[in-house]
DNA sequence: TCTTATTCAGCACAGTTGTACTGTAATAGA
DNA sequence: TCTATTACAGTACAACTGTGCTGAATAAGA
């Protein structure tokens, strides 16, 4: 046997290429042989790792997830008090650095694909309830009351399950407007619109 | 010469065409060859009104920024108190019916190439102005104080500028959530949550 | 040392793409 | 009626696309 190459390190190294070239032209030029060339390999070398191309902006999809989630749940595990964590678990969304630009670019190109590419559907649905896990998991935090336990568990407090939805959606405009008006709106605005939407959301209770 | 055809009109014809394919197949199906079958001509006839393939795209996605402005235009002109016309001139901006749901799901795509696409720059530039300037007249209608003039004046009270921002945002939100996750908002809970938010930005003074 | 499975490179191929080009029917103005 | 111009259809072509295939280099296990 050759090499004998980490199977899964490797797909996650070219799912890397993915979203350089698409950070870079757009999912449009995200063809198998500008990744393979991105990643410095063949085709045929890349093909031996994803079988069809959907198959491999699927999985560069899936990676944002991924990453993100890994860094929630550093979040989660660490020592913090309750309205800072609720402020650092949302800006893990946002396209607050370099870094986060891309998963964003990379999950917003998805995003949009998804409604003609069946394949991308499913992670869709996934992460539309794991942002809003999180929505609940900051309300939760931020006003000190129980966090909810697994994915799809709403809040008891029924108003604050209702501005959590809210969050949501402010979250997601943040997200947009940060990916798409980066003149406009600078990671120093998106966090302090971001701190003020938390204020308004543990403000009367 | 020929029937003597209205260049405009037919201009507009065909990019409803473009509006159907990207509807249909997005925006990466979007190609000379099925616009041209979309609109019932041959590939040769449709170049003949649009020299590229960008600027046919362009004009596509200017033709929803001239959409929403007429409509928004009619709801200033036309009679209405100042909380009810609020309402009426966000929702034009959100996918409540087919008509509107192709609009935004033309505009989404655009504004995503417009990344890679400089030709797309500008006008998402404009865009952003102008979905600003509707923020700011909701605000001012809702809470009866004077409407800005001209695109680009702030409010005079620095709070409801605030508050315009705010609602910027938070109406970009429901623009893509009820775009990308349909099932999840329907146009009912689309129009309770953005009523929430008006009610929120007139709520104290 | 030999075998054999693994990791790739490279090419082939059919289909699609944007764009340029030619030809043709049609009609307004002379 | 003649002519020049407009509105298309159709074709051509080079570039690019995803995918299938072949084959070579590699190194772990016999």
């Amino acid at each position: 046997m050759p090499k004998l190459v980490d199977h899964a390190q490797r797909r996650a190294a070219l799912a890397r290429a993915v979203w350089a070239v698409i950070d870079r032209e757009g999912i449009e030029g995200a063809t198998v042989r500008r990744v393979a060339d991105e990643a410095g390999v063949s085709v045929g070398g890349l093909r031996h790792y994803f079988d069809s191309q959907r198959g491999l902006v699927l999985f560069a999809a899936q990676e944002v997830a991924s990453a993100v989630t890994a860094r929630l749940t550093a979040h989660l595990e660490a020592d913090l008090p309750g309205p800072e964590r609720a402020q650092r678990l949302l800006e893990e969304l946002l396209p607050l650095d370099a870094e986060r630009r891309v998963e964003v670019d990379v999950w917003l190109a998805c995003l949009m694909r998804s409604r003609v590419d069946g394949t991308l559907a499913e992670v869709r649905r996934t992460a539309w309830s794991g942002e809003r896990h999180v929505c609940r998991l900051a309300v939760a935090h931020r006003c000190g009351v129980a966090p909810p336990g697994a994915i799809g568990d709403e809040l008891q407090d029924p108003l604050l399950e209702r501005r959590a939805g809210r969050l949501h959606v402010f979250v997601d405009g943040l997200t947009l407007q940060a990916a798409a008006f980066r003149d406009r709106l600078p990671p120093r605005a998106v966090r302090a619109l971001l701190e003020a939407e938390l204020d308004a959301v543990a403000d009367p209770v």
